[in-house]
DNA sequence: TAGGGGGCTTAAGTAACACTTCAAAGGAGG
DNA sequence: CCTCCTTTGAAGTGTTACTTAAGCCCCCTA
């Protein structure tokens, strides 16, 4: 394998016309070069210059040589070019992780800044559950994933680097003409005669409520399992019950209902970006971060 | 400048799917892989290879790279191919001096096997008097030339790398019906009646007349000066005189002239080639003096 | 004809670096 | 749960790409 610093020697000392020339453009000693360049012919086992009185002129090998080098620092220099435009983030491509309910609220403000502010980015999103997410995470099949936790099941840090994206309130979801949707807040207290809607599945929000029902002092009456936030909402509107829902979750508010705030009667989730802790991160990654904690900055209050 | 080494193991990495078995491919211990490509990171300044669990994943960044350093391996392995095409003499070039009384009668026969044998080798071939030869081979103009000196003025084989090509004759060159035209063989101390042609300009074989002359004990009447040795041969067919010449230079011998031999009695003048000491030689080169010398061999007899 | 200077090369030394071995850590799989 | 596989880090070593110093060759000048 030929040595590429001994054939940009070669190459300046061709067009240079000489080894002093060639030392001086890269501040070596002409004596280094001279060594270099016969290393180089022992190792091609031909000539590759002729040494004239006054300076050198290359043989037809060393004309061959010079010719194919200049192409390959040509490539070189388009690799570091490209290698460049990556880190400059002007091209790369990323691909995260989100679950459904963020990926109907949240997401859509974060990918369209990101894509306003990186358009050469390629950015894929895969939406799942939290278990597959986890996989994903594991495997690489996303470089990072949005996830949430609840402080009774909190995320391991050792699983994963976490950064905390926003605390996102449960909130309670009443009818349209029930008691309380003109309250502002309501405490989980005041709920304990109610008819509950909730999801099926053993989804998280029905431990959220089984836990601040019984924070509250009662033990909730379920009335129905919906499949999701919409089909709840739905049911609530039509007065089957009320419901608990992450407040993200019903950004798209059903008309025949109303969001009241539980203060903190009622537990939040965190919303989470997480990375495995092994890998390093591309440009593209971090910029698609800095974007997401500036969105959550920028709109977290419409989620309170 | 990226280093090539590094950016091979990249690529075999990438290829591979791990460090392990890019290290047993190269004969070398993971851990130098390992060491090599996370500094090939820091220089280039973005990750490169995702760590995985199982094996090692190219990022945007590994994966351009790993492109281009497909494409520069590439061109050196053409640069490779191109030198064994010269070394292997499937290709070059030649430049070569000679004077114009080899370049009539000898140089051709050796022009015309070179190019049989190897027709890929382009040719160059200067014919100039001695001083400018000379100047040519000091200059680098011409790689090679023939040369030729007489014993008393040698070329100072400090001045020139000198192989003996053969040694040229000199001949008595006579009219078709002089009294001599019939004689095989005859004695410079027999012509001390007789009228000379030489060449004009101080050429070289006046001083051999000269030479020949006094040694066999008389001083030669000159009766024209010639300017080539067709003009002289034509001079002596009229019978204006008799003349001297290397036996090379009347290989075309005029129809009406005889060539007599002087053994002895008359200098030989010697053929040389050259080249200069400093000089490394191409393989073209080598192979050119292979022929020329094996066709002296072949072909002597013609010329004494 | 000696002296000076430019260009290349050799010899010897040095400092960087590409590797090695050894050891440890983290997961994967039996 | 233990063992294997893969990667990584620390420490050590041999190679090598450079340096300086000296010499050679050629040319130019006084």
């Amino acid at each position: 394998m030929l040595n590429i610093r001994r054939l940009e020697l070669l190459l300046d000392v061709v067009e240079l016309g000489s080894i002093t020339a060639a030392a001086e453009k890269h501040v070596y000693s002409p004596s280094g070069v001279s060594q270099q360049l016969r290393r180089l012919e022992t190792e091609i086992g031909q000539p590759l210059l002729q040494r004239q009185t006054r300076g050198m002129v290359p043989t037809d090998a060393g004309h061959v040589l010079a010719a194919h080098t200049r192409r390959i620092l040509r490539q070189m220099a388009a690799a570091e070019a490209d290698l460049a435009e990556i880190a400059g983030l002007h091209r790369g491509s990323l691909t995260m992780g989100t679950f459904p309910t963020l990926g109907g609220s949240f997401l859509p403000l974060v990918i369209s800044r990101f894509k306003k502010e990186y358009p050469a980015i390629e950015l894929h999103v895969r939406s799942s559950r939290f278990e597959d997410l986890v996989e994903m995470l594991e495997n690489g099949q996303v470089g990072m994933s949005l996830l949430w936790d609840y402080e009774w099941n909190r995320i391991d840090p050792g699983d994963f680097a976490l950064t905390t994206v926003f605390e996102d309130a449960t909130a309670l979801i009443v009818g349209k003409d029930h008691r309380l949707a003109r309250r502002k807040q309501v405490d989980m207290a005041d709920l304990a005669a109610e008819e509950w809607i909730v999801r099926g599945d053993a989804h998280p929000v029905v431990e959220v409520l089984q836990r601040s029902a019984s924070a509250a002092g009662f033990t909730p009456r379920i009335a129905f399992q919906a499949n999701d936030y919409q089909e709840a909402q739905a049911m609530v509107s039509v007065g089957l019950g009320i419901a608990l829902a992450p407040r993200t979750a019903v950004v798209n508010k059903h008309p025949g209902v109303s969001i009241v705030s539980l203060g903190s009667s009622a537990p939040s989730r965190r919303v989470l970006l997480a990375h495995r802790h092994d890998r390093v991160r591309a440009a593209a990654e971090m910029a698609f971060q800095a974007t997401l904690l500036q969105v959550a900055k920028d709109t977290t209050a419409d989620f309170r």
